[in-house]
DNA sequence: CACCAAAGTGGAAACGTTTCAATAGTTAAT
DNA sequence: ATTAACTATTGAAACGTTTCCACTTTGGTG
């Protein structure tokens, strides 16, 4: 491979100076300039990325460390975080953790191995204390300390407004269904902020939770049908599990949402496949990531930033399931 | 940071014995290899992934280039590929090219500076001439020449198997629908493999193509309707576009299955979001990920490949569709 | 006990850059 | 013509590894 020196032989000068007209740095006559990059053009020669970064001790890559890319709402997220990052030249690494926590922290171990610019980490578990101080991180959903800075939308907001919602389109006894993934999970505050709603506008309410994540999701649903047949009104905490509801549900012959009203939490339909259409707390996703991408650039620039969470906010967007 | 220099002075050894305990390369004395990993513990230390990279001059980083991850089909691909790629202790690197030339071209200039180990490349162009020797590539339903080893599902039995369940469940006078990506694509061979079997069967068909990917899917299937409305089944290109018919055909009254038929290509439904379930051509996308990261590990290792494109089995999964 | 092969270790070069101190060249004012 | 003040360029060190050659130690054999 064609080495820098290499230019400098054929153009006549040190390896300094190509350096310099490469990358533009420090004074270069125009007339070298020019012989530097005739010698660059006639050896194709292109610079060493793994040497750069080596040499100045970071590279320009992010990492992406998450459940799944398989799930919608994640592939989403992804690819407007790889567009963020590719304005600015940097690139992508993808890592699926599948939630397990050994898997996270190996990753962890590894990005920090590979000297990453930055992570955007969207865990299962506490990373907190594996994390070392000279790797930034942002997280997405999840909040943890003051290390970690954390973009989430604005949970809270979101269970009100499903809330209402629900009650608007007449339901008198609506539930919130969802199963725990972390207790550092900004998501609860969907909970919160239905539970709150409910209590202000007086109206009764059931809250329906399944403690452990591995289990399966029909078995709890139909567990929840049984001992709350008289709940008219689902918020769902995410649209995946308004799927399944809406799924288990109309085959036990109950209709959404003639009988139920459902509303979901993502917002990540937008493609013909999906039928009904959910009623859903739509997530900005776009702009969450781009809002991540660029605390994340200011975390890696050094500049500190203002909050420790940052809450987007989100818009109900009407369906075909209330 | 602390670097192996540092362990070694703790240790009271070398630098290359060092290299030697962490590599497991070379001859070491039990006592010296338990005083260099007490030093390390001490130090908190961790080899320089960067460092090394730049030593060997290689990395195990593998690219994968597609147009948007976004795209359920892709995702559910980059999952597999990227389990199968840590499997190995290789990482990826996720480019959405948007399908844009200039796109996969700047990426692909941008992979070589980074001396990644490997491409995975689902392009729209002919990248054929744009890639180094130097860096091996494995595309996925794109065939191009020798270079380039190509996985693909086998489109044309899909297209076969589909005509056969199209006329099984009662169609007179199926259609082929879909867009054409590009020229290089083997998916076109899922209308090649639909055509020989209606003439086989000696049934009536039509074939109808979109030529340009950009054209909005809704008005070039509306104009089918009008001009087509005798075809009784339909075998779109991809689930997708199978969705997008269904979508548009129902809006116009025509009932799926009792009115047309409909069959897909991919099968990446299996979530409670899709309704109706379509019956489709399910690719093998676990692996074809898999077998695409296999052979890009032989190609790295430079073992010479028996085929240059290697066609993955595909089933037929019945829906509510036909 | 002397000798030899094998095992273990040290030390330095090399990988391709950037950067910085030192040197050389140029310009403009005296 | 001399010098001061820049501008342009050189050359070498440094980044953290691996690897290879040379040297030293060890243990076994005659």
């Amino acid at each position: 491979m064609t080495s820098i020196k290499d230019v400098a032989n054929l153009a006549g000068v040190a390896v300094g100076t190509v350096s310099r007209v490469i990358n533009n740095s420090g004074a270069v006559k125009p007339k070298t300039r020019q012989k530097v990059e005739e010698a660059i053009q006639e050896l194709n020669y292109f610079p060493n990325e793994v040497a750069r970064n080596f040499k100045m001790q970071k590279s320009k890559m992010v990492a992406l460390l998450l459940p799944s890319i398989w799930n919608p709402f994640f592939s989403e997220l992804a690819y407007y975080i790889e567009d963020e990052l590719d304005r600015e030249g940097y690139k992508l690494m993808l890592c699926n953790s599948g939630g397990k926590p050994e898997k996270e922290l190996y990753y962890l171990d590894m990005l920090r191995q590979n000297k990453v610019a930055g992570i955007v980490g969207i865990t299962y578990n506490d990373i907190e204390n594996n994390v070392s101080n000279d790797i930034p991180i942002v997280s997405i959903d999840r909040h943890f300390n003051k290390k970690i800075t954390c973009v989430t939308s604005d949970n809270y907001e979101g269970g009100r407004l499903a809330l209402r919602e629900l009650v608007k389109a007449g339901a008198r006894k609506p539930a919130f269904m969802g199963s725990v993934t972390s207790v550092f999970s900004e998501t609860m505050n969907r909970r919160e902020g239905f539970i709150h709603e409910a209590q202000v506008l007086g109206v009764d309410y059931v809250i329906y939770e399944k403690p452990d994540p591995i289990v399966d999701n029909q078995a709890f649903i139909s567990e929840f049908l049984q001992k709350h047949g008289d709940a008219d009104g689902i918020f769902a905490i995410t649209d995946m599990f308004a799927a399944s509801y809406i799924d288990q549900a109309s085959k036990q012959g109950i209709r959404v949402p003639e009988d139920v009203k459902v509303i979901g939490y993502d917002g990540i339909q937008d493609s013909p496949y999906f039928h009904p259409i959910l009623s859903t707390i739509r997530q900005p996703v776009e702009e969450m990531a781009r809002t991540t991408i660029r605390l994340l650039y200011d975390k890696i620039e050094g500049i500190p930033l203002e909050k420790q969470v940052y809450r987007i906010p989100v818009v109900f967007r009407q369906g075909e399931t209330t």
